[in-house]
DNA sequence: GTTATGATTTACT
DNA sequence: GTAAATCATAACG
């Protein structure tokens, strides 16, 4: 990895969450845990706004412990455990006291792979290695260790990896926030029409 | 102090 | 298709 390659913080500052999340595709994940390095390509996100979206944690402005770190300036990682089990991983987004996030749902396995099938306990072809927020972070090692780290690293951190083809980007509603009422029809999610790692239902 | 619930996954009927 | 797992957080009292 060239220090060139590192995606600088003015990036995640764009005011643009959805915008911002559709340009992650295709974008290089790459986490240092306990010494072992692993890296995926982010293949589906989902944008959660502040204003507008009761689906997002901090939406008109909630703050509490938990979303506190929402309201930083983008570029560092928000780690959420949900379901008292799975570990969801988000970069935050725009300028501080705007609270926006994206959500990474699913990555396709580069480097490291040998780490991911001993953390999944699976094949690195198997597409469920990777694919969910849930299955995704575990593959990576993220852990709410990592909430609130910056993703210039050590630990974490994002590089250029390839330019996505506008073509093989496909546009649905976001998965698993029914209870947002109406907010829930946001054609927020993204992801790549050619991958496998894709998350289903 | 208690209680309800979820940006999910997995196994089972 | 349906349900259980499992716990930090938030909203109570």
């Amino acid at each position: 990895m060239t220090p060139e390659m590192k995606i600088p913080p003015s990036y995640f500052r764009s005011d643009d969450v959805v915008a911002l999340a559709r340009d992650l595709l295709g974008k290089k994940l790459c986490t240092m845990i306990n010494g072992q390095y692993s890296a995926a390509m982010i293949t589906e996100t989902e944008a959660y706004r502040s204003w507008g979206d009761r689906a997002c944690h901090a939406h008109l402005n909630r703050r509490t412990k938990r979303t506190e770190v929402m309201f930083s300036s983008g570029g560092v990682a928000y780690v959420y455990l949900c379901y008292g089990i799975h570990h969801l991983f988000n970069i935050v987004t725009n300028s501080a006291d705007i609270p926006e996030a994206v959500l990474i749902r699913a990555a396709e396995p580069l480097e490291g792979r040998n780490m991911m099938e001993y953390r999944r306990n699976k094949k690195a072809h198997e597409p469920s290695l990777s694919a969910g927020p849930g299955n995704m972070s575990k593959a990576l090692g993220i852990t709410t260790s990592l909430n609130n780290a910056s993703l210039q690293g050590p630990h974490v951190w994002l590089e250029e990896h390839l330019v996505t083809a506008p073509g093989d980007i496909a546009v649905s509603t976001r998965i698993g926030v029914d209870y947002a009422g109406g907010d829930a029809l946001h054609p927020w999610r993204f992801y790549l029409k050619s991958s496998r790692y894709v998350s289903r239902r």
